[in-house]
DNA sequence: GGCACATGCTAGTTTTTTCTTGCAGGTGAA
DNA sequence: TTCACCTGCAAGAAAAAACTAGCATGTGCC
């Protein structure tokens, strides 16, 4: 399911979601949740770089976290996709743009 | 109607819509076709930028451009939006990311 | 203790994108 | 000719995004 998104929410998705590095996180998230250092090498990527896409997605709303103690006692940031359907057709980017909140007024 | 993306024209689309300007424009263009100088005046925006975002939004394939000889001669450029249909969710996105060209191997 | 694993943060660099400014060309009409 | 339109382009500035490197914390195990 999927409410309506204003101007600014969906511009923000859509910057979220138009990054390889970020495409290829919500594709291993599909397959099932994982906690960072293990998704960082499982893309091939540097912790630090996953995190700051993570926080991305997660402030987009795409992905959620959540701390789980594993087995050996080690605080783990499991991240895992939230279900979304967006459709983008001109018209409901036309009915999006109403509601951008960006200031008008430049030459 | 709509084929389906590769990865990489996927994320191109995607940050081209990603852009209040560029949604403002497809909004406008959505409601009629348009030359570049009206448009410009319509949005309020100048010309050279406008032209920009015309230019990424045409190459994501979202507008398309005809010239076109106005009744007393002049060379317009018209701009009309192309009809697509993009539905997002995660498995979209990870089907996608398959085909994603973004050379790997960094750290 | 020392190693291997987990997390967080930040400062600084590099790269990309966005935007402005300014110039060029063309047309028709007064 | 001059004015009001239309187009195109490019150089440089400004802003935003992406990325690296490094240091901090904590845990359990050998």
């Amino acid at each position: 399911m999927e409410t309506s998104h204003s101007g600014d929410e969906l511009a923000r998705i859509l910057a979220t979601l138009a990054n390889p590095h970020r495409m290829r996180v919500i594709a291993a998230l599909a397959h099932g949740r994982n906690y960072v250092s293990a998704l960082a090498r499982e893309l091939g990527i540097s912790r630090p770089l996953l995190q700051l896409h993570l926080a991305k997605l997660e402030a987009a709303g795409l992905v959620t976290a959540a701390f789980e103690l594993s087995a050996d006692g080690k605080a783990m940031k499991y991240y895992d996709t939230v279900p979304f359907a967006v459709t983008l057709t001109p018209q409901s980017i036309a009915l999006a743009a109403r509601t951008l909140t960006t200031e008008e007024g430049n030459n």
